[in-house]
DNA sequence: CTGCCACTTCAAGCCGACTTGAGGTCAAGA
DNA sequence: TCTTGACCTCAAGTCGGCTTGAAGTGGCAG
């Protein structure tokens, strides 16, 4: 595939596309002139960085992460994120809980509200 | 309070105090010579800070939801916040439970593990 | 064969959220 | 009174993650 159909299917601008393989997310399989040509493989592979993203990876750590072979992540730092990834679910549970709760709620300020206040200080 | 000592009480940096001041996210009541005073409450108001950056929420954003009086968010952008988190919460929870996975996984790097494919296919 | 234009490279720019550095001020302790 | 040093201001720097702009190249339709 070329990158323009990667980019298409992906949704990934190409600029982003180039970064990637640049910082060694992804690989080109060759090129036709200068155009990168991609396996099929790199959707998956954009859709794990999309969701490393989501979750509130670096780039670095989402490479590590994926590399074929390369220093392998241990035990303790993957269980380690793990843990960081409930806290910050546990956080934004609260806050939508919060949020949903001032979109019913009359107070003038939002702070003002002692429920809001009660939502939050959990 | 002066500001070095809300900075001890919310962890948060004097420099980041000032800052957050100048964007409007909090103010001070007054000044002992040039020092900034705070008033207590300025620490419940950083908690609930820290709360919305978790959350993923900019400044500016956090600064409109906490106004006083100023712009009210209308309810609808409340809700649509809401259902963001939503969604990023579902994607967290995939990380999560993909990286748990990864951790109790033999398999040569994670992404060959059809298990863990699976689980971020979702 | 020619020309178009989607692609290429590389450097620089941008945004959010701070941090850092240089140089200044002033409340308080000796 | 004088010194100290924690605070102040303002501008500039940093970092991650891209985007943008200028200048070049080459596959392919006509």
């Amino acid at each position: 595939m070329e990158i323009s159909e990667v980019a298409k299917q992906s949704g990934i601008p190409a600029s982003t596309l180039r970064y990637y393989e640049e910082r060694g997310l992804i690989r080109s399989t060759g090129r036709r002139g200068l155009r990168r040509l991609f396996d099929e493989d790199v959707l998956e592979r954009l859709g794990l960085i999309s969701l490393g993203r989501a979750a509130g990876f670096t780039l670095d750590e989402i490479a590590a992460m994926m590399s074929e072979e390369g220093p392998r992540i241990e035990r303790a730092a993957l269980v380690s994120k793990a843990d960081e990834l409930d806290e910050k679910i546990r956080q934004m549970t609260i806050m939508r809980d919060g949020l949903r709760h001032a979109a019913n709620c009359r107070a003038p300020s939002h702070m003002e509200c002692p429920s809001f206040r009660r939502i939050l200080r959990a």
